[in-house]
DNA sequence: GCCGAATGCCCAA
DNA sequence: TGGGCCTTCGGCG
């Protein structure tokens, strides 16, 4: 169940294992088996990831886009793999190495400029190349765009913040102190940057540890957050929790844009007004 | 063994 | 807004 930081992740380490090599390309669940004789035996170029889609770019300009949803994943084998599992929708193979797809509601051979379409529809990545300020001015307008929208409904889209998921929106709106259901329109100008900065530090902290894991020793929010002991699981301040971590008081979950939100109350609060309004910026 | 949930997203109504 | 879909896993009998 992947956020922007595993797709990154895959994409990295799928291109120094694959890039330059000539691919087995195979679908044991057939579902991709046209797609993969055309593939099959050819060189890999690269993989690169935009938000949560992955690509595999193919000599002679094929690309394969790849959306992992809520229940695909990779599964990358050392040495000799096992038979596949009948629900392998793509594996690639090289010698010694093999990494099998599983679940993908999206695995489909495009063009170069199909995939150029698929960018255009998402919003800026934190993990992209022109997260800075570029990516700040086109996540303040994105987020803007629907002043009256909820700012934990605002996160999810990906139009907003390519590559943010449940848990990212959830750790980013708690770090920040910013209640869920805040209206856009409610928030200053510095709340916007300061959740596009926080989304970006916990992404790459996400990417760089494979990991979504905290640390409270960071100077990365404006809450005082009692020390914890270090562990080697997913470590979250609010998702899935009952109590909050900082105040001791019980975390309410409920349900937004689909999903289960968690926050805080009293870290949290609601607002009545902006302390300067978003939009006269 | 079955059911529901899960770091997602699309579509119909 | 709700259900469907992709797959796996844990809780519950």
């Amino acid at each position: 169940m992947p956020e922007g930081n595993t797709i990154h992740r895959f994409a990295r380490d799928q291109t120094r294992d694959l890039a330059g090599r000539v691919v087995r390309v195979s679908s044991p669940q057939g579902r991709f088996a046209r797609e993969a004789r055309r593939l099959d035996r050819k060189t890999f170029l690269e993989a690169e990831a935009y938000g949560k889609h992955l690509f595999h770019h193919w000599r002679g300009g094929l690309v394969v886009h790849m959306h992992l949803g809520m229940a695909g994943h990779f599964r990358r084998f050392r040495g000799d793999a096992p038979e596949p599992r009948p629900t392998v929708r793509m594996r690639l193979a090289v010698p010694g190495l093999t990494i099998d797809l599983i679940g993908p509601p999206t695995c489909e051979l495009i063009t170069e400029n199909e995939r150029l379409e698929v960018e255009a529809r998402l919003g800026p990545d934190p993990l992209g190349r022109n997260a800075g300020r570029e990516g700040l001015a086109r996540f303040h307008a994105a987020v803007t765009r629907r002043p009256d929208r909820a700012i934990g409904d605002a996160l999810l889209d990906q139009r907003v913040a390519a590559g943010v998921g449940n848990i990212y929106r959830i750790e980013a709106l708690f770090l920040r102190g910013i209640h869920p259901l805040t209206p856009v329109k409610r928030l200053a100008a510095s709340d916007v940057e300061a959740l596009w900065k926080t989304l970006t530090t916990l992404l790459r902290r996400g990417l760089r540890e494979g990991t979504v894991t905290v640390d409270p020793s960071e100077s990365l929010h404006p809450l005082a957050m009692p020390e914890r002991a270090e562990t080697e699981e997913d470590d979250f301040y609010v998702y899935g929790a009952a109590t909050c971590r900082r105040c001791g008081g019980r975390v309410s979950v409920f349900p937004l844009s689909g999903r289960r939100m968690y926050a805080c109350p009293t870290c949290q609060p609601r607002r009545r007004r902006a302390d300067r309004a978003i939009l006269s910026r």
